[in-house]
DNA sequence: CTTGAAGCTATAGTTGCTAGAGACATTAGC
DNA sequence: GCTAATGTCTCTAGCAACTATAGCTTCAAG
């Protein structure tokens, strides 16, 4: 049996997330040792390691637990996970596109300036004028998340 | 002068954001018509625009709050404001990287998996053990080990 | 047996908005 | 002029997915 921190450490995530995981349904109701402390075993360990895996692939915590949930019925078929994993493919791609498309802008205002002031800045200038773009990067979408 | 809905029309910006850009003091305080709702003139029409084409290229509102005060000064130098886009740039940059890796593992378990049960579902194994992974995707500011 | 690390609960903060409630202002049609 | 529809006002609360703080209790090493 492990600790929260323990699990925490071979997971690589931090105990507060575990506990938040535990707190939104995530995982399971922890057992508690007599002074009221979680204990984890490895069942749970395989859990975490699985959100852990899925987060740093982009899914949200709604689809790990849709695919938590799939993966407690072994004998299921497995066309909704796949489902799953193609719409987070699609979210990769749509956000692919876009950065893409911020990269070439950035990179010609930040070519452009020839430095100097505030005034003559094309960095400031292209900021202030879509029109001076030679994309059109518009349509926002999370672009923040991973 | 325009009435808020007016300038969020024109900006593309919805009119409870324009409230909130005037709230944490990224727009200045509007005057008021007799009946006390909020007019803008021109400039503030432009600043509001500067303010949605720099998130619309992912910039955080910090960042654009340190824009918007640069290009205020227009005698200073343009230093600070390339320097700002530079940084953008180069998060983008490392973004795209991440999101790449996540598009090349996503393909591969889509790909990989021949359908039939959740028990010998790809998916389901892959995000149970990244060492099945091709690429080294994992989120860099998660991991922080002593 | 003491001390310091690790654990507990509960609350609030982060970012960039968005939604709702209930009251007031403005405008279009009649 | 009057009414109805829309627009705007303030305020609060909520979203994702954590992260941080405060003030405790428990555990393990020395
Ligand atoms: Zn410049
Ligand atoms: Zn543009
Ligand atoms: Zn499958
Ligand atoms: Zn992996």
């Amino acid at each position: 049996m492990l600790t929260i921190g323990k699990i925490g450490a071979q997971a690589g995530v931090k105990v507060p997330t575990i506990r938040y995981y535990e707190q939104i349904g995530l995982l399971p109701e922890a057992g508690r040792s007599a002074g009221n402390q979680r204990l984890y075993g490895r069942k749970a360990l395989e859990r975490l390691a699985f959100i852990r895996h899925a987060r740093d692939l982009g899914f949200t915590l709604e689809a790990i637990r849709d695919l938590l949930s799939l993966s407690d019925n072994p004998e299921q078929p497995c066309v909704a996970a796949d489902a799953i994993a193609r719409a987070q493919l699609a979210e990769v791609e749509r956000r692919l596109a876009r950065l893409t498309a911020l990269k070439a802008e950035l990179e010609r205002m930040v070519v452009q300036c020839a430095g100097g002031k505030i005034a003559d800045c094309r960095v400031i200038e292209v900021l202030g004028d879509h029109s001076l773009c030679s994309t059109d990067h518009r349509h926002p979408e999370s672009e923040s998340s991973p």
